[in-house]
DNA sequence: CCCTTGTTTCGATGGTTGTCGATACAGACG
DNA sequence: CGTCTGTATCGACAACCATCGAAACAAGGG
């Protein structure tokens, strides 16, 4: 027992449980901000690449990496980094000849804290 | 120390940390699998509707419980419950007169296995 | 200075999508 | 069986979007 009872029949509906979108319904504002999120998400080139960046060495990538990995114009990749961009996911910075792009952790944490099963925010806090 | 090592200077680039999403390039194959959730969660109404069927008393909500909540014709909420239905988020059935939507929980639990760091999958496990 | 390479912007185009009204289908209830 | 209510489908239309080629901008190197 004890612990065991957060587990609880995992997957049924219980009330007071479950992420934040699972607990009350999401309001109208905080559904459009965080549909926006989701939508720049919500194409599997731009998904990609956002992951390209965040995984790529450093926690950036130059545009110049990730145009080689899809079948796609160097203006089709600029646009959906510029879509990123302008979702708040990532942000671009020019050093010399390339421009590097990082992600944005606070737009990824906020997906994740709406998504995520009561999540621990941290070990003290 | 001990546990505090894990949080270590949250919010900058580590390797070996973070969600998968993060850790490593998605494939093309899950990114197109991923991507299509987003999409179908990256319109504000989807979302909300969405929401308001997980959050509803029961895990389900009627249509009816719906449509009202929106500025939007009958035609459209259907719609858009098509569109979550055909991403897998959320399934409907219908008992008498009405038709009653519930969300699937694996859809929910794929997307956020994908952005969540390093979720403790349960108590003992 | 021009040329070369990396990146973005512009304009166009074909495809997709959100919305509606009209209509059709499904049950319940007389 | 007719009718009423709830829900889904259809057809249409405007808006948006992914993609491209052409052109512009940025920076470095002859």
């Amino acid at each position: 027992m004890s612990n065991q009872d957060l587990a609880l029949t995992e997957g049924t509906w219980q009330p007071a449980c479950c992420s934040p979108l699972v607990r009350e319904p999401l309001s109208a504002e905080l559904s459009a901000e965080l549909s926006r999120l989701f939508k720049a998400m919500g194409d599997p080139v731009r998904l990609r690449l956002l992951s390209l960046i965040a995984s790529h060495a450093g926690g950036e990538a130059c545009v110049c990496d990730l145009t080689g990995v899809f079948d796609l114009t160097g203006p089709t990749i600029s646009h959906h980094l510029k879509v990123l961009r302008e979702a708040g996911l990532i942000s671009g910075e020019r050093r010399g000849t390339w421009v590097y792009y990082r992600v944005e952790p606070d737009a990824l944490r906020r997906l994740s804290d709406v998504l995520v099963p009561d999540q621990a925010p941290a070990v003290g806090a």
